[in-house]
DNA sequence: TCTAATCGTAACTATTACTAGTACGATATT
DNA sequence: AATATCGTACTAGTAATAGTTACGATTAGA
């Protein structure tokens, strides 16, 4: 599988959209991010449920920051695309019924949702404003 | 993509594999998988080089395991698959020069990189022989 | 020395779970 | 009515493990 770039990609995304009076159209935001418009569209469509963002259709439609940057965390961002697992990594299931598989699986998923909670704890840490450039 | 298993899956066979004088074939462990034995000599091959287990070739060969479930963790398992990174999540790079991708993507390698240290540190700490049924 | 058991490995296909792209429809402004 | 713009169903591409086939290499033992 190819990775999930998605967070990094809407967070550069909504940066530099403050930077325009917090609008933009899909073809400009697709621009900056060497891509097609309907990718823009299904990423900025998820955090348009979380309301981070709005889209108006028609001309001088787009899409428009509805939040602060401080306001907006890289957990924030994650939690809209409502992701599965974020790992590679999986339990298996060959023999659900033995006894050291289960074991196997029950250390193993431990391991994994202990790092989750690490990673959405860094996440909650990040708010888009700490992306910004320093004025010096 | 779908997801690695190899890690729960060796596991188990190698408890498995403790029960029988610590040795099985290759033919054997695909069974308690329901797998193809050149899967197993994939997986089994990585824990090898480890030196956790050996193999021998001909009539009444097959894998031996060579250290006590004591003394493997799922952390050396782990490591013998010559893992990248455990995650389907990934930094951008649309646009290298840009500071706020750059930002964005230091802001995530860190969250990334953190987890996965949690991560490891949990592996390290389960051993196979917290695998064994209680003994009542 | 022949036979059979067993691992080693290359090559190919299947599966899975994405992301990327195409096409076209819906909507709203002018 | 024309055009800009989002919405979305459908298809194609991608990358990883899993599975399969085929065949070669090695070794025990009759």
């Amino acid at each position: 599988m190819s990775k999930d770039t998605r967070l990094a990609r809407v967070a550069h995304v909504l940066v530099h959209m403050s930077f325009n009076e917090g609008t933009a159209t899909s073809e400009t935001i697709a621009a900056m991010l060497d891509t097609n418009p309907v990718v823009v569209r299904r990423i900025m469509g998820a955090l348009r449920e979380g309301g981070y963002v709005s889209s108006e259709r028609g001309p001088n439609g787009g899409w428009r920051l509805e939040r602060p940057l401080r306001e907006i965390t890289f957990l924030n961002i994650y939690r809209a695309f409502d992701p599965g697992s974020p790992f590679t990594i999986a339990t298996s299931d060959d023999h659900p019924k033995c006894v050291v598989e289960r074991a196997a699986n029950r250390a193993l998923s431990l391991a994994l949702s202990e790092a989750t909670a690490r990673f959405e704890q860094s996440l909650a840490k990040i708010t888009l404003d700490q992306l910004l450039p320093r004025k010096t």
